[in-house]
DNA sequence: CGCATTGTTGATCTATGTCAAGGACCGTGG
DNA sequence: CCACGGTCCTTGACATAGATCAACAATGCG
């Protein structure tokens, strides 16, 4: 009998994954997440690899383990507009998908599961459960997608950068502390920041000084901050955080 | 027999349907469409009505047939942003979907069918081919959106502006002229232009001025534009544009 | 210790939002 | 038919947020 040894292997590689009880695999159960994780090949790409050229998303399905990718889009002017974070438990080639004209990149070192398209259409095909939480998966795509347009279009540069900050603690290393306040370690550099809020860098560095300033949080580090005032924080902003 | 009979009735309740062609509906095989048509009621949305307060989006779902809505949420500040346009073929209750904060409302008089939300589910259980046609559009939705965000975040009022003119002739009357250009009318008015594109009513017709004066666009009145040189229109916009 | 990358700060300039007024268009009612 | 009010659109004057350009500081790495 291999079978409950495959599915006890298949678990096991599943374990100690941080995307295992986010996203797609998150709401799938061990015995469907073990006949997935069964047909995954584990890949690393490095910080600021590009995924694309790996042939990844053109002729394979992968979900994310750890890490986190951008989405990107660069206008003709040389602009470049992140349009998306994927984070672990977020598959990538069937919703979110690398185009000509969106490429997806590591923002730090991540770790992938692996799929051939046509062994993962099969899956589908068998596995209701995966099914529905990729249908889940694009519903909760393209509220976020929204909720960026929104937030975009209906907010200045600093309320964006607020945004940014109350919705980090969910998809970034977050340390809370007893007053409510929290610890956030931002994965993301200044560009990246500037590039998925549309704003440059220098107005996110003169907006993150100016929350010091009044006390909304403060810069331990380049990459740290302590949130020290998360209502004021979200003053204005409640339809785009909730949820 | 009554199948045949309910079959043809269903046809010709879709015949003239401005939808037939797109969307969901314009995926589906006779045989699927006339199934989900039976279980359709056909309703109607005046201008400027807003479809939550219809119940819809909430027990119901919808497929538009014809006319146009917009998704919209307001900010705090009172800002207004369109986040998306709802056109026929489209669904409404499953991936898009009205909510606390963000409403639909008909820029035209609009018509929509309405289904029974558990009598809609059981269709999508029984026909695959419904089924993937609702995970196309969910897919679609996803990219919509996302090119907003793009738009939004990448090019500014003008160039923004410059899309909406390059898109709108898919989803709005369009009367093509043998020299390439044509004649666009232009279902929304400058408030809701400048809350999708987010800017200011004053910033679109100063835009629009100005293209005219460049010679890119006439307008022959307030609704309607020939639009003369698409070629100059779409410059620099072409990741935003294509397909 | 250089050197490269990343972040900060200052000075300047302009696109565009805001405020305010006026014009065009349309339907209604006298 | 015209006067009226309403909605939608246009135009002008003005102020300013934030982009741009440029220099410099901090950090990390070989």
């Amino acid at each position: 009998m291999t079978a409950p040894l495959r599915n006890a292997e298949a678990i096991l590689h599943c374990a100690g994954c941080a995307g295992r009880n986010h996203g797609v695999c998150g709401s799938l159960s061990d015995r469907t997440l073990a006949r997935v994780a069964q047909r995954a090949r584990t890949i690393s790409v490095a910080a600021n690899d590009r995924l694309c050229e790996e042939d990844v998303s053109c002729h394979h399905i992968a979900l994310v383990q750890s890490g986190m990718l951008r989405m990107q889009s660069h206008s003709l002017a040389g602009r470049r507009k992140i349009t998306g974070l994927v984070v672990p438990g977020d598959s990538i080639g069937q919703i979110i998908r690398g185009t000509r004209d969106t490429a997806i990149e590591a923002v730090i070192d991540t770790r992938l599961c692996l799929f051939e398209s046509a062994n993962f259409a099969q899956l589908i095909e068998q596995e209701p459960e995966l099914r529905r939480a990729l249908c889940h998966q694009a519903e909760n795509w393209t509220e976020k997608a929204r909720r960026l347009s929104l937030l975009l279009g209906a907010y200045g540069p600093a309320s964006r950068l607020r945004a940014l900050l109350l919705l980090a603690p969910s998809i970034m290393p977050w340390k809370a502390l007893p007053d409510g306040g929290g610890v956030l370690t931002m994965l993301l550099p200044r560009q990246d920041i500037a590039d998925l809020i549309a704003t440059t860098q220098e107005t996110v560095s003169r907006s993150l000084h100016q929350f010091q300033k009044d006390g909304l949080i403060d810069i331990l580090n380049a990459r740290q901050f302590r949130l020290n005032d998360l209502e004021a924080l979200s003053e204005g902003l409640e339809e785009i955080l909730h949820q």
